[in-house]
This record gives structure tokens, C-alpha cells and sequence, in this order.
DNA sequence: CTGAAAGCGCTTACAG
DNA sequence: CTGAAAGCGCTTACAG
């Protein structure tokens, strides 16, 4: 009973007495084929539950009508958000996606890629891994395949990159702070070099610059790991200072939610003594007492423009090199942590 | 530059001076073939950078290697932590995935079952919609190809089903309750009969039952939607009772979260007055004040059985029907909602 | 307006 | 041990 197999062109054929080329062009509209004969194949085919063979198609056209994607890490919330984007945007033009993760391994993303070429996807969507340094290996596989880089993009990577506006995001937060009245402002954010990390540190420091408020390198705190429980940690050694930050800003929400239980342990009082911001709007912002004032990354839309321009490029290819970058507005959204009646 | 073309066997052959059988052959190892062939052959085919498509292999093997997932909503951690068991497993089985959602839409789901049979996945993995009446719409596809239900399941479709052990899980969380020495506890469960509310309930009624407790009527409160929202909402008729419970049950974490919500408004001391204990373990257990007793669902684990159970099917097909229901073991986490000192 | 035939890249039963 | 050939299901240039 199991694999009972589909209705085949052939088949249609026989019943009908036509050829196979007939009832091919009669099922996709061809133009050459009387209106007669489309009515009467395609009433069989329906009859019959006709379904093409989309490998038998893909195979044949060259096409395959898959999109590759590959994230770091699926089980985010942030991530999966993307994906649902990814999702929708890519059933609405008619094409199916494979989904793979790299699990912030270098060597696995590689591997992913060319799984994934060697599959005959007509395109890839990419997350880099937390830290790629060989580029170099990426690059053939962007002569062979359309790719669109994500969220954790690199301009070493010479194709489109869909980000969010990071660094006016984070300024726009900065802004806030300020026009609250705080004046020392203290960042939490990433050790290494992320693109995300440093663009959010650009934003803070144009703030402070343009409403000329000096930058205390003391107050400046980095972590390899930006995690809820080092955003515990680093607003601790916040709170042991002779002259405490009137504000942090940290660059993601869980570090955030970490300096906010910190600041609870010490009884120091949200917004008043010190008033805190993340990034992410994740759903733990608004758990967390008080609720957490951050910055909403509509991730949806940055899945769908992605799905977008890879299929725009896939579908229109060009022969040039083009790079460029789309920057997805944010909002701040205002929560009780930094709300001052 | 784009697209350039992959080596095929056809020029692994020219170059070699061996047919193109040949060539096949000694790269898929088969016995018939010398060694010295084989070597040879491999050597050029990776100096060439050789890669098989996959997608004619396919086609002609009529075994596609891809596993088609549907599930309700994506962006959910965790679906997204079954996602990512389900990725992993694939992959080190040899499967690539195709995943799609739902949108808990009956139709929507009919719709893409037909696609990934028409697409000619191997097998499929689906978590159902909310409300899944029409079961006759899937089982045709069930005699095409292979399927496994799994978090979300109905009895009513004769295939294998990965679920946790619901009712024992509730089980396990009231009699907690009971050991404190609560006695009046609550429920907050679906008004509709899902598989995972009704599994949940009876354990809720077999805990009572096994204690010795009277299951009060009252106190069993049910909504439609099983959030935040509506867990503040019941919470709070509960609170309006002469007589109300010293502990809550609720069926998710949300709902739990929102009982806390409510009873923090009344100032009511938990778990010393009421105690809660919620079900999924999310993240925003541990942040709510104070930190959330829950179950915790190994969403990997039932990923990784159900694609386990479903490529045995599709590598050992039976002509018979085989329903088997596979339980996953769960584990109560104790927190501060319902640690008394 | 319709059909016969080639071909996408691979595997495999058949022949030697 | 190796090769010629068929065929998976479809599309499409060519011919009529």
C-alpha cells in the first residue's frame, strides 16, 4: 500500500490519446495549444490528481526552486522569527526552503554550503558563524550560487547583506538616556569584533559625542560572552565604583536582564538611581521587572526583504559583482526601566 | 561568472577514458570495479572538485533524501529546539529538510502535505493545527508516503507519534504541590480538547484522586487561549473567591507567569499563600520573580526520536499499519514558586 | 495546433 | 573487470 506512485504526464497521455508534449505545454498554458484540448487535459489531470514531479521538473529546467539558509543556531527566538519571514516570503514566490544550522562552527558552515550547492539549490540566505575568518572558502561557492547574508553579515563578503539600522538604533537609545537627563552612560558590549557588536558601540559613542558628553572608558565593559549572567557580573563591578553610571546601555537584552537582577540584589532603584536599555525586544524584556525598555528588531521583515533580493537576483542574474547593503528600521520601545514619571 | 556549471560524470569519463558507468561505480565503491580504477577515478574526480547532483540522483533513484516538516509556528522556541534536534539527526542520518509552517490553518496544512508530496520528500514530520477535524484530508497522503506525528498529535491518524509524557508529567508536578501540603489546587487548562491539555488534566485529576483530595469544580477554570493574558485574567477570578486555592496548576508556563503577574498585584505571598507551577520550562521561567517550578520538555530528544522512528519507516517499509506512541520523559524543575523553606 | 525526439545527470540490469 | 544502453518524468527546439 505504501508509495503508491503518482500520476505520471505518460499516463495522462494514454487516457487521453494525446502525446506527452501535448498534455505538458496543454497543463502549463502554452499558447500553441487549442483551448479545447487545455480544458479537457486538465480536467483528467484534476480528476485524476495529477501532481508534476517537481524533481522531475527542477531536474530538467535546471531549477530547483529550493533556497538554502543556514544559521548559526535555530533554537533563538530572534532567529526563528527570520525564519518564519524566510518562510512566508518564499512560499508566496513558489519556492521551498532547506534549512541548516552551522552551530557558530566554521568548518560546518563551509560544509553546509557545499551540501547545499551540490544539491542544486538556485540560491543560498546566510547567518555567518559567531567568528569567520576564512572568507576565502566562502567565495567560490559565490560564483557559483546567489547569496544574501543576514543579520550577522561581513563586508568581506562581496554580495547584498540585510541588516537593521544597529548603529542609529543604538544611538537612538543613547538619545533617550540622555534626554532623560543621565549623563553617565555605561555600555555593555561584546570583546570581539562582531559587526552587530561594533556598530551598536559606534551608535553610543556618536550619542555621547553629539550632546557632548565625555566618553568614561571605565564605564565601557566588554564580554567575550554576552549572556545574562556576565551582564550580572559586569554591572557588579559597576556598583563597586567610587562614582556609579547613572545608566547602562547594554547591547542585548539578556545582558541587560542581568544588570537589571544585579541592580535588584543592590536595591538600587530602576529608572530613578540608575535606568537601563537592551536590544532585542525579546519576550523576557517584558517578564523582567520592571519591563525593559530596548529595541524592537523586527525580524520578519528582515527574512522577507532577504528572501527578496535573493530571488530578484536569482531570477534576474547579473554578471556584476554587486554589493549592497539593506538596513532594516528598528523602533525603541519604552518600557518602566527607563520610564521617569 | 555566475552559475558556472558543476563537473558531471560525462567529463570525469572524457577526461579519464573510461565510460561513464565506470566512473559511477568506482565512486559509489562498487565491488566489480579494481582498485586501481577506483583510485584513479577518485583522484581526478576531487582534483576536479567533483560533486554528484543530488538532485539527479534523485530523480532517478526515486529516493530523494529530504524529510518534509510542517509544524503550526515556527517562531516558538520550542518548536524551534524540536527543530533543531530534527536538523541535527537528518543530517547525520544523511537527510536534508524542507520546513514549512502551518500557521495553525487547517487548510494551510492539507496544503502543504500535498506539496511535500508532490515535492517527493521521503517522508514527513508534522506537528498538527490547534484544531484538526478533518483527518480524512491526511490520510491519503499517509499511503504515499511515510509519517510521523509528534508534540501536537491526534490518535485519529494511524502512524507512529512522539509526544512527553504528558500526564505523568502532571501527575508529577500536583502531587509537588501535595507534598508541600497543598490542598486546594487549582487548574488553569484549554477549553478545547487538545491532546496535550486533556493528558494534562488527568494526570491533574489522577494526583487528587491518588491523595485522597476532592477535585472542586470551582477551581478548575479553562480559556481558550492559553496566555499570559488570560492565566492574569483566571488568576484573578480565583482571587475573588471566599475561599481560594493555595496553589495553581497551570497548564503552560505563560499562564503560570501570568498567575504570578495577578497575585503579585494582591500581594499575595507565593508559595507561602498560593504556590505556582507552570509546564515547558521556557525561558521566561527563570526571569519572572520568583523563578517559575516547571516541566521540562527535552525538545531536542523528541526531535531526534521522531526523525529516528520515521527513517526506520522509510529505510524498512511495512505493508502494515503500525501506530505506535512513543513517550519521552520529562523532568519537574523545583524553583522558588513552590520551594517552601 | 500537435507529435517525435533529445536531453537534463545519474544508476543499474544486461551483456561481454 | 568494463561498457553500451535504458530509463527516471519532464520540457522544449524542431518539424510538420
Amino acid at each position: 500500500m505504501k508509495k503508491k506512485r503518482n500520476i505520471t504526464l505518460k499516463e495522462l497521455a494514454k487516457e487521453l490519446g494525446f502525446s506527452i508534449s501535448t498534455v505538458s505545454r496543454a497543463l502549463n498554458d502554452h499558447p500553441d495549444i487549442s483551448s479545447e484540448t487545455k480544458v479537457s487535459v486538465k480536467k483528467l489531470a484534476k480528476q485524476m490528481h495529477y501532481a508534476p514531479n517537481l524533481f522531475a521538473r527542477g531536474f530538467r529546467s535546471q531549477r530547483s526552486h529550493i533556497l538554502g539558509v543556514i544559521v548559526p543556531n535555530i533554537a533563538h527566538l530572534f532567529t526563528s522569527t527570520i525564519l518564519k519571514g524566510i518562510l512566508e516570503e518564499a512560499e508566496l514566490r513558489g519556492y521551498r526552503v532547506i534549512i541548516s544550522e552551522s552551530n557558530n562552527n566554521e568548518a560546518k558552515q563551509i560544509e553546509m554550503l557545499n551540501t547545499m550547492s551540490q544539491f542544486g539549490v538556485d540560491g543560498i540566505l546566510m547567518s555567518l558563524t559567531r567568528k569567520t575568518k576564512k572568507i576565502d572558502e566562502v567565495l567560490p561557492i559565490l560564483n557559483r550560487i546567489p547569496m544574501v547574508l543576514f543579520d550577522k553579515v561581513s563586508n568581506k563578503v562581496p554580495c547584498t547583506q540585510i541588516v537593521i539600522n544597529e548603529e542609529e538604533a543604538a544611538f537612538n537609545a543613547v538619545e533617550h538616556l540622555i534626554e532623560l537627563g543621565k549623563q553617565r552612560i555605561a555600555i555593555i558590549k561584546e570583546t570581539e569584533n562582531s559587526y552587530n557588536s561594533e556598530k551598536r558601540y559606534a551608535g553610543y559613542l556618536r550619542a555621547l559625542k553629539h550632546y557632548g558628553l565625555r566618553v568614561r572608558e571605565k564605564i565601557i565593559l566588554s564580554t567575550e560572552d554576552i549572556s545574562l549572567s556576565h551582564g550580572r557580573r559586569l554591572t557588579n563591578i559597576l556598583l563597586s565604583m567610587k562614582k556609579r553610571p547613572d545608566a547602562i546601555f547594554a547591547i542585548t537584552d539578556n545582558a541587560a536582564i542581568g544588570a537589571i537582577k544585579a541592580l535588584h540584589k543592590f536595591k538600587v532603584k530602576i529608572p530613578e538611581e540608575i535606568a537601563v536599555v537592551g536590544f532585542s525586544n525579546s519576550v523576557n524584556s517584558t517578564i523582567i521587572q520592571p519591563a525593559l525598555t530596548t529595541v524592537d528588531q523586527p525580524g520578519d521583515r528582515i527574512g522577507r526583504t532577504a528572501v527578496k533580493f535573493l530571488i530578484e537576483e536569482i531570477e534576474n542574474p547579473k554578471t556584476d559583482v554587486i554589493t549592497k547593503t539593506v538596513e532594516i528600521k528598528t523602533s525603541l520601545i519604552v518600557r518602566d526601566s527607563s520610564l521617569m514619571a
